[in-house]
RNA sequence: GGCGGCGUAGCCAAGAGGCAAGGCAGGGGUCUGCAAAACCCCCAUCCCCCGGUUCGAAUCCGGGCGCCGCCUCCA
């Protein structure tokens, strides 16, 4: 079946076909820098993530370029305002971009050019649009003549008329056609400007877009994605300015738009409503795992609301996904048996299955129902080869490594969290606690310096307790152990323990630590 | 006003003419000292409402009701 992608300029979900064989040429709006990003700028990186991912799982090679708006209205604002250079903004706000994608597992595009480093490419594009007629000077401004390109609004589906008439804006006087937009603006006082041939000014938003594709990715890309806010006006102009410029067109070949992400109350979330759940404090409570799986429990053309019941489920979802691949190793490492127990018919088509679901549009609800199907599948053998059936190797084997494999095209690592350093002193006091009750069973350990290893010691202790059926001091162990994140469970192999905190969140490791 | 989207179980959410995926929550059971995990069973005769088309509709058509987005900045 041939992978289809819903295609916004025409509205209908078709099939995909890269411009050249075998390559991919995407672009994904990033962002503007003036301030933190929020779980919906997440769920838009994510998601594209999870498309670039899928395209080279299918054997493409993606071409992946992502921009970063460092001169824009709203940094210079707050440059004023704080008395900053709008550099140093933008600075700070890329560093933390990079940690919190980084944290949540998005992989980094080939590259990342800023507005302002694409000053040249833009005067250039400017400088041509003028010459054809496309655009036209006001005392320093440069402005696009919308009248001048016939397909404009073509991608939004509107018309010059009806835009007109919901304007909710005063149009600039200065301007032939109230729609004509902004490529350069003159510079004012105490802003950052470039030289021009129009007079130092600085790049209106759109045009940074434009440029950047042009001299990254070529006159015509594969895919341009971004939040389904940007169709109009931002992609729209982009569309005007570049097919104007190169008179080539599609400019781009498949327009992508996700749905906006509603915050736990209201209905729309936005930076400058304040309204907002930030990457940063998202991370500080769940995993980038519990996020991601969270992001895709629903279409990306659907918009979800983020709430903390929301990503419990997933958290609680995404762990029943990682005690499958922990079930099956343990199943793994009792049996012997060579036969795959009707596990690699299941695996198979949980592949399949998989394929299929992002194939069409990246259904990623799914994708994910075919995982949690195949976990399952190895559950159900798992349980039996740990029960004394004893067979299934092979089969859990392949099913575990196919799991594995198509979460990781999810960016779901499915790795369970360990323990950190830092709970060592509470190990080694909850230690000396049992110690004062019964120390007979709690012998001093090698080390009291490795985590895993008093808690290896603690759970040793305790089955000595729980033989002698001094369940007391074995609920105390499991009770110490849990305050601090450590869920103890007693499976007929013998005790297994894992992070799991009681209120059903699990910080992403990296964003556990306040930042100072 | 123009354009567009949505309404499926307690919650989240797929499905888009052939008899309702998946997750979370919940109930019963197996296992277990208990708890947890896992497994087994149950949990929408029905998909906002009313008409219509069809052998057959949650899916198509018509009409309602309700919610939301875009038309300034926004992932």
């Amino acid at each position: 079946m041939s992978f289809r992608l819903h295609n916004t300029a025409t509205r209908t979900v078709e099939e995909f076909v890269p411009l050249e064989r075998g390559v991919v040429r995407m672009y994904v709006c990033g962002p503007n820098l003036y301030g933190p990003a929020h779980v919906g700028h997440g769920f838009s990186y994510a998601f594209f993530d999870v498309l670039r991912r899928y395209l080279e799982y299918r054997g493409h090679r993606v071409l992946h370029v992502q921009n970063f708006t460092d001169i824009e209205d709203r940094i210079i604002e707050r440059a004023t305002r704080e008395g900053r250079g709008v550099a140093e903004i933008a600075q700070e706000y890329v560093d933390r971009f990079f940690r919190e994608i980084d944290a949540l597992g998005v992989r980094r595009a080939d590259y990342y050019p800023r507005a302002s480093e694409t000053i040249p490419k833009i005067v250039e594009i400017i400088a041509g649009l003028i010459a054809r007629g496309h655009a036209y000077r006001v005392n320093g401004d440069v402005y696009f003549r919308v009248s001048s390109f016939p397909r404009y609004l073509r991608l939004s589906g509107r018309s010059l008329e009806e835009m007109q008439a919901g304007a909710r804006i005063d149009p600039d006087p200065r301007k032939e056609h109230p729609m004509d937009f902004v490529l350069w603006k003159a510079a004012k006082a105490g802003e950052p400007s470039w030289p021009s041939p129009w007079g130092p000014g600085r790049p209106g938003w759109h045009i940074e877009c434009s440029a950047m594709i042009l001299q990254y990715l070529g006159e015509q890309i594969d895919i341009h994605g971004g939040g389904e806010d940007l169709v109009f006006p931002h992609h729209e102009n982009e569309v005007a300015q570049s097919e104007a410029f190169t008179g080539r067109m599609p400019f781009v070949r498949y327009w992508l738009h996700n749905a906006l992400m509603k915050p736990p109350v209201g209905e729309e979330m936005h930076r400058h409503l304040g309204n907002f759940v930030s990457l940063q404090d998202a991370l500080r409570q769940y995993s980038a795992d519990a996020i991601r799986l969270f992001y895709l429990s629903a279409h990306y053309r659907t918009p979800v609301r983020w709430t903390d019941e929301a990503l419990r489920a997933s958290t609680r979802g995404l762990e029943r996904l990682r005690t499958a691949l922990t079930n099956a190793e343990e199943a793994i490492a009792r049996t012997s048996d060579r036969e795959d127990a009707g596990l690699t018919e299941p695996a198979r088509r949980a592949r399949e299955a998989f394929e299929a679901a992002m194939d069409d549009d990246v259904n990623t609800p799914q994708a994910v129902a075919a995982l949690f199907t195949l976990a399952a599948e190895i559950n159900r053998v798992a349980d039996g080869a740990l029960k004394g059936s004893g067979q299934g190797r092979a089969g859990l084997w392949v099913a575990s490594d196919t799991l594995r494999d198509l979460a990781q095209v999810l960016g779901l690592s499915l790795q369970r969290p360990g323990v950190t350093a830092r709970l060592v002193p509470a190990l080694q006091a909850v230690l000396a606690d049992v110690r004062t009750h019964a120390a007979e069973l709690f012998p001093e350990p090698a080390s009291t310096a490795d985590p895993e290893h008093l808690i290896r010691t603690l759970l040793a202790g305790r089955e000595r307790a729980r033989a002698r059926h001094a369940y007391d001091v074995a609920d105390r162990v499991r009770a110490r152990l849990g305050e601090l994140g450590i869920l103890v469970e007693d499976l007929p192999t013998g005790p297994r323990w894992r992070v799991a905190s009681p209120d059903g969140r699990e910080p992403s490791p990296d964003a556990r630590q306040p930042r100072p």
